[in-house]
DNA sequence: TCTGGGGTCCTAGGACCC
DNA sequence: TCTGGGGTCCTAGGACCC
């Protein structure tokens, strides 16, 4: 048996757990630059505000109703979850951290020793005790029906935050109850296929045959369609696998039309690609760059191009990687043009202590290799960007819009609540 | 005026090899 | 007129996830 742990409107329930006045009351998160909404708690829902709704659309609702409004506080959500996941820990040595806000847990042979109702009941008392954090959770013979069951546990009150699937009568209830749309790995254009043909539950799914499936759905289709049927396919991943790509981009908070501004951005955001090819371990052997013009703007000129720049030996220094990255940005840059976008994406990625070495090479890797270290434990010390390269300038021209950013709670000092005594 | 960011896997078809 | 039978690698595009 699997168990998923899905928490509940997370960045929504985060923001809750440290400003109580927000309980019972609509809230929202907003995505990077303010631009959507990307969280809500379920009073946000039930006024009708969408996944992904335009800030911009629905601000006039937001203010009639008094819906309390976020800009995303990553750093306080990736520190709530790893809270959560270490309460989850002492309950299963088996843990695939599968999202931010959701785990697997694997419950192999649990259920000789353990009422699995019970048991989860208190994993979801005590994760919610000590983090502030509610949570839904489905146990199941397979991972995309434990998905099935964590969504009925949070849509129905009467399961107590926990819903079961052990019996073939509780599977092909659950089945018929499921919405195709809502089933792990049927996304926007299957429904829409199967809608076409009358296919409008999970259990309706099950009932084409194999072989269509597989034809018309690929070998990940039809890992679903057996799942459903209960034969177990997806395995638990319990390491966190390298990334294979690591992408930093984002939208600017006004458009900007001149090389240096675009370059410190761009400097930027291959500096944190940098640290978190380090993080890893990890070396890229390619970079990429791309920028774009606000495609919404239909009165603007538009363009959009990319670059992918070949490194003679692959890096994770920074200095080095700037230089590639600036080089492919001076080859696509055009000045006539309004850019509303740029993103630098780290490509061809090998393992640290298994880079191809260059005849010809002349940069002193162990140099860079030792500065490296310093600039990234200086910053872990003492804040991001306390070090960093002129080239990435101050930011004051093309950061992101963040304007309802609540405090880091629970990692910056100066931002620890306060209690009176 | 305003419109997010970051990933993975699979398949078909073309280029190329012997 | 006839014109084989295997392979591999790469890329673009399409599907999915949070």
């Amino acid at each position: 048996m699997f168990a998923l742990v899905d928490c509940n409107n997370f960045f929504v329930s985060c923001e809750r757990v440290f400003d109580s006045r927000l309980e019972g009351k609509p809230v929202i998160v907003l995505s990077n630059n303010d631009g959507c909404a990307i969280a809500r708690s379920n009073e946000a829902k039930a006024l009708g505000i969408k996944m992904g709704a335009n800030y911009f659309e629905i601000e006039e609702l937001c203010k009639k109703h008094d819906v309390q409004v976020f800009s995303t506080n990553f750093v306080l959500y990736a520190d709530m979850s790893l809270r959560v996941r270490g309460l989850l820990a002492k309950f299963c040595p088996e843990i695939e951290d599968y999202s931010i806000d959701e785990s697997f847990l694997d419950f192999s042979g649990f259920e000789q020793y353990f009422d699995l109702k019970t048991y989860c009941s208190r994993i979801a008392k005590t994760v919610k005790q000590g983090t502030g954090i509610p949570v839904s959770i489905g146990v199941a013979p397979t991972k995309t029906l434990a998905k099935i069951a964590s969504r009925f546990a949070k849509k129905y009150s009467g399961y107590k935050d926990v819903c079961i699937i052990d019996s073939e009568e509780k599977r092909t209830k659950a089945l018929q109850r499921c919405a195709i749309g809502d089933v792990w790995g049927i996304g926007r254009r299957y429904t829409k296929r199967l809608l076409a043909m009358n296919i409008t539950t999970a259990y309706d799914f099950t009932q084409l045959s194999r072989a269509w499936v597989r034809k018309n759905m690929a070998v990940t289709g039809e890992r679903t369609y057996r799942e459903l049927l209960g034969e177990s396919c997806v395995k638990m991943e319990t390491i966190e696998p390298d990334r294979q790509t690591i992408m930093v981009s984002r939208s600017f908070g006004k458009m900007i039309g001149d090389y240096a501004t675009l370059s410190e951005a761009v400097a930027t955001y291959t500096g944190m690609g940098a640290a978190k090819l380090r993080k890893q371990k990890s070396c890229a052997k390619a970079v990429l760059v791309f920028i774009h013009t606000n495609h919404f703007r239909a009165d603007l000129p538009q363009y959009s191009r990319h670059i992918v720049v070949t490194l003679p030996v692959a890096s994770n220094s920074t200095p080095e990687l700037l230089h590639y990255a600036l080089e492919g940005l001076k080859n696509i840059f055009q000045p006539q043009f309004l850019y509303k976008k740029a993103g630098v994406m780290m490509m061809e990625i090998v393992p640290e202590n298994a880079v191809q070495g260059n005849l010809f090479d002349k940069i002193d890797r162990v140099k860079h290799h030792d500065l490296m270290k310093v600039l990234d434990s200086v910053n872990e010390k003492y804040g991001r960007n306390t070090l960093k390269f002129a080239v990435m300038g101050d930011g004051k021209a093309w950061k992101i819009k963040q304007e309802r950013l609540s405090p880091c709670y629970t990692t910056r000092l100066l931002d620890f609540p306060v209690t009176k005594s």
